[in-house]
DNA sequence: CAAATAGTTTAGCCTTGGCTAAGAATGTTG
DNA sequence: CAACATTCTTAGCCAAGGCTAAACTATTTG
């Protein structure tokens, strides 16, 4: 171990210059994100089949490979997954839709969405980069910052 | 193609109960968040790289090993891909270095960061939560919204 | 209703980023 | 300075998420 003698430990909120965290605290950052990467592409495949359905009426392989700008046969490959974690069920050749489960998780990721989206517009950003930031966001965004961004948007509002 | 026909189209920015945005810009917000995963971790490897030099003088496999949380063997191949990128140059068995290009991309990371990180705080959220929310958003905040942010926190320090 | 078009699936390939296990190099210490 | 501990590398494995090409199914249309 070539790292971190703990003999000093300061209050990490107050380090001036941003000192290195402890090797726990950043190490659990890493784990965090590594952790989300994982379930981002499932929760993006789930919500947007849940738009599809929402707004469509069905969501159909292709319309989700054009979206993604993705190919039909990596849409394919994905549905299979979901269909393993039975988020989605489907039969060859046919719409897809959403299980229980899957439905949860697209309300829950639709949700996170706007809240990140509104949020963003209101603290002024325009909607274009807004709608690509918060796509990006939403799966790293943690419940906590997620209740503050609301409380902000609301505000805004008055 | 099953999806959008263009016969309507509405200013994107005031659709109420946020409808599906148009094929084109949906894609493309999944592509850009494609496309900053690919980075991503070169970015995170470097940036820690770049701050263990700083505030240690040195870098170790072992140190990154540590405070990413991942396995040395992982560090050893990722460092070899650094080293074809031209971010870093090492010796066996000896400390890494950054190159030019890799101080470059050091310094930008950790000023984004730094950027997210400050303004998590100003917004109000907790500091242990602050790092590891950062940590997730900084590579998918565009410039603009990063500017933004910037301009909130100094703000809200007056 | 047959043929053409559109949509879906399968097979097989590639890269990334993890892992473990084993061995080689370096550093430390009795 | 030899033995032990630590660090680093290599080899070989795996899963995820892309891709293209080819085959199959469904739908539309002349």
């Amino acid at each position: 171990m070539t790292d971190d003698n703990p003999r000093i430990s300061l209050p990490t909120a107050s380090i001036p210059g941003d000192a290195l965290p402890p090797v726990e605290q950043h190490a659990q950052q890493y784990a965090t994100v590594r952790n989300a990467h994982e379930t981002e592409l499932i929760e993006d495949y789930v919500e947007l089949i849940g738009d599809l359905l929402k707004h469509r009426g069905e969501a159909r392989a292709a319309d989700i490979a054009n979206r993604m700008a993705v190919s039909q046969a990596t849409v394919s490959k994905m549905i299979r997954r979901l269909n393993e974690l039975e988020l989605v069920t489907s039969k060859p050749y046919r719409s897809l839709f959403l299980t229980e489960a899957g439905q949860k998780m697209a309300e829950t990721s639709r949700a996170r969405h706007d809240i990140v989206l509104h949020f963003l517009r209101a603290l002024g950003v325009n909607d274009a980069t807004a709608r690509i930031d918060a796509e990006g966001m939403e799966h790293h965004v943690s419940d906590e910052t997620l209740a503050t961004m609301q409380r902000f948007t609301e505000q805004q509002l008055r």
